[in-house]
DNA sequence: GTATTATCCGAGCTTTAGCTCGCGTTTCAC
DNA sequence: GTGAAACGCGAGCTAAAGCTCGGATAATAC
């Protein structure tokens, strides 16, 4: 399924553009808040004119839509070159692993990642790109938590998208360099999966 | 500091008016989403002239400030009454009283809490909103896990907001009902808690 | 009952976000 | 080099959100 009916960049430099709209869209997004921009801003910010923007795209959901396309591929391709996960692979290593790429994602600029994962919830698009993330993390589930049902492995999943992008988005991205706050969000992911994956949850 | 310069209800109808205003910006700032919403529809919705709405409310920022003041005020009062904690309350049950006020207040209408908290980021009021149910979180903690640090209670507290309103929020909200999600979300708060509380916690 | 204050209304004015369209420019294919 | 396709532009149109104002009604004070 086409995004739209507008047309496809061709040529590098309607590429460069297209680019530039979306990196100013990101910083404006991110710091002014999705409603209080609008195509005109994001197209001055990205010194761009009004009409060259919507020769590419339809509007302003479109551009966030690409956006949350282009960061959770971004996402999903740093994790899958860092989790190389066995059946042996420390727990906390990889819980490491997935803050670290989470965290540095979310730096530039500051809080957008954080964004365009809570901006997923309702939309019909969101739920495609969520559903991704979530495909992702059953198959590493399936590698290491065994004995969960599939059933059960959904809801963890579930769990865990949420908790990472729950934490990391809703406000404490601020704190998200924080090594406090950064040793809390460990604790807590490791306090909910340590159980799961001994086999010490009676829940099992 | 006043929310406004505009007039304050003063005869019974019209603090009915402004009753029925709240509770239609919130049917429809959770059902369309805030975005989507304009100031006409509310008064539509509460079957209210616009020029009404105007006299009491600035615009649909200030209602969304209103309901998330109304709201949290809600959920506290609702917190105190069940969480009358002694140093030798149960851990779990207090989480499940947490749980339960969480659930009981975001069904009706559904998401709405969850909205209200989320919206919260980056606004100024909404960080003094999020600001007072840190320090009721701070004082419950106080109580329980003495063995922290200040700066440690204050972390933990951030944490606790943003796992309960991250989780029931950004996607959990329409799942919340849901006995296999709501177990998970026990299990990752008691996860991040016990061991803390229990002093299990080598990091404290 | 009368003055005063509070309330309510909604047509319509103002502002602005969203968007298009025609024209000039650049790139590409041959 | 030349025609065709891709691109870039921004003034300005359109639709809709935001909001006001003058006048009518209801509550309250005395």
């Amino acid at each position: 399924m086409p995004p739209s009916q507008r047309r496809q960049p061709k040529q590098a430099r309607s590429r460069e553009l297209v680019e530039r709209i979306l990196t100013s869209a990101g910083e404006l997004f991110a710091g002014q808040g999705y409603p209080n921009v609008t195509t005109n801003h994001i197209a001055e910010h990205a010194d761009v004119s009004v009409g060259s923007l919507y020769q590419f795209f339809a509007g302003k959901e479109e551009i966030l839509a690409a956006l949350q396309d282009k960061w959770t591929a971004r996402l999903g391709a740093e994790l899958d070159e860092r989790l190389r996960v066995g059946p042996g692979t420390d727990i906390a290593e990889t819980v490491d692993q997935v803050l670290d790429v989470h965290a540095a994602l979310n730096r530039q600029p500051p809080g957008l990642l954080g964004f365009l994962l809570i901006s997923t919830a309702g939309t019909d698009h969101g739920n495609g790109v969520v559903a991704a993330i979530h495909r992702r993390l059953v198959d590493l589930l399936t590698l290491r938590a065994r004995s969960l049902s599939r059933q059960q492995m959904d809801v963890v999943a579930s769990m865990l998208v949420h908790i990472t992008n729950g934490l990391y988005s809703v406000g404490l991205a601020a704190g998200a360099n924080d090594p406090a706050v950064r040793a809390e969000v460990r604790a807590a992911l490791l306090g909910y999966l340590t159980p799961m994956l001994t086999g010490s949850d009676e829940r099992i």
